[in-house]
DNA sequence: TCTTTAATAGTCACTCTGACTATAAAGAAG
DNA sequence: CTTCTTTATAGTCAGAGTGACTATTAAAGA
């Protein structure tokens, strides 16, 4: 605990490093997309890994998130604060890095459109990469990417958080097709729609004409994301899964 | 990240100290009490704080959860592996422990019936409080037990772990006990007897007689735990609230 | 103009739930 | 040994929410 142990010694606790890593998703032409990046020094050299990094002496993990998403995605530091951030949790298995032992703390990031990454400041280079399709990952990043999966679908069941899939304006075909896209499933678009309507809070619509998207059928309504956090009651998905693993 | 920066330094990181805490829950005459143990050093001294203590260096996070709750219980070893036990999050705040830079991952237990805590190895003294009317805490462990209430009782609406709340053979009203104590609220009985049991795989029945709890009316069936660990369709709370906060 | 595409409107049956009422089986009170 | 009280269990009924559909509207393309 925090709370150390009574009559401790100072120097009884093995100095532990603590690192952040980061799941960043954004949907991009109706598929799942996640940011990694290539290790360029040993161990795992030349595999693709989340980007993350140390946790400085006077900043909080959540703040080192913050600052790791920023160099990752060349986004400034005042729009990466709207982004959503959330913490999955922590990983410390004493061997999950051979040099040294590192406690990761892991996060969650859903970004809207599409920044292309540049590689960030340590880091040889910076992708996106379609869910799915990742080879093997240095490290344990593996199963931390497949717990941040299941995050997200879960989330989106109980919570408002499309949104921050979508860019500020967004349709209700785009947020429906984020939902379609997370959980690799078709909805009905008029029952997709009534469940986001008649949930308050969770859209609100913007006056003025509906955009022309220049493409092909009837202009849709735009919407902002509304003001709510939680979706009472939750849309659950089809077929009924739960929550990836009970963990 | 686990993945140390590329042209990494292995003095360039700090050392923290990374710690375990725990919020261990029991349901007790109805009410939820949760396991605290009394400072016996500065800082802090003589406040209550949630057990813990470092993490070793050859164990996980997890490892040292359940080494802390076996001493702090006094159960044994192989006990302890059959509790309950959920990582909750990890806590960074550079200022949460005032003698060093320490690293908390808390996790919640839930314990069935009230064993009598014992004083572990480096605490003065560990006793049950009830929950909610715990004084001020030490260090940040008062935001620690805030979302620990939180998860626990988002925890019941959507998975089947109220019965690690309860003995090995329970009676529905026993469980249903665990649902009105954890959210605070009276439910139907029919009805939440209706919901427990079709259900599959939340309780599988006792064969052979009803207990006579020795109380008044009649006696009620036994049931013992299911294999299912997800809740479909949730049972959610009355007032529609959702999960405390949406973190 | 006609066809295609996508957004929006509306219907209907089914499930689940909340609020009830009713019955059964025990102990307690008289 | 009734009668009352208490708790478990059974069953009913209406309303909310959802899944599966059909219909209409408004744009682009042939």
């Amino acid at each position: 605990m925090s709370t150390a142990p009574e009559g401790y010694d100072p120097h009884a606790f093995v100095p532990f490093a603590v690192t952040v890593d980061l799941a960043v998703f954004t949907v991009r032409e109706g598929r799942l997309h996640v940011l990694l990046v290539e290790r360029g020094e040993a161990p795992y050299r030349g595999r693709w890994a989340l980007p993350g990094g140390f946790v400085l002496p006077r900043e909080s993990a959540e703040e080192a998130a913050r600052r790791e998403l920023a160099e990752e995605t060349g986004l400034t530091r005042n729009s990466v604060c709207a982004l959503h951030l959330e913490q999955l949790r922590t990983y410390s298995d004493p061997d999950r890095d051979p040099r040294m032992r590192v406690v990761s703390v892991a996060y969650a990031a859903l970004v809207p459109d599409l920044p292309e990454p540049r590689g960030g400041g340590d880091a040889a280079r910076a992708q996106w990469w379609e869910a799915g399709g990742t080879e093997p990952l240095a490290f344990d990043h593996d199963r931390i990417l497949a717990d941040a999966y299941d995050r997200i679908g879960a989330r989106l069941e109980y919570s408002c958080l499309a949104t921050a899939f979508c860019p500020a304006e967004f349709t209700l075909g785009e947020l429906q097709q984020v939902y379609e896209t997370v959980w690799g499933v078709e909805l009905d678009r008029p029952n997709f729609r009534r469940k986001v309507l008649t949930t308050p809070g969770f859209v609100q619509a913007v006056d003025g004409p509906p955009r022309r998207t220049g493409g092909r059928g009837k202009p849709a309504a735009l919407y902002r994301a509304g003001a709510a956090t939680a979706l009472h009651p939750p849309l659950l998905r089809p077929e009924g899964r739960p929550e990836g693993r009970t963990s």
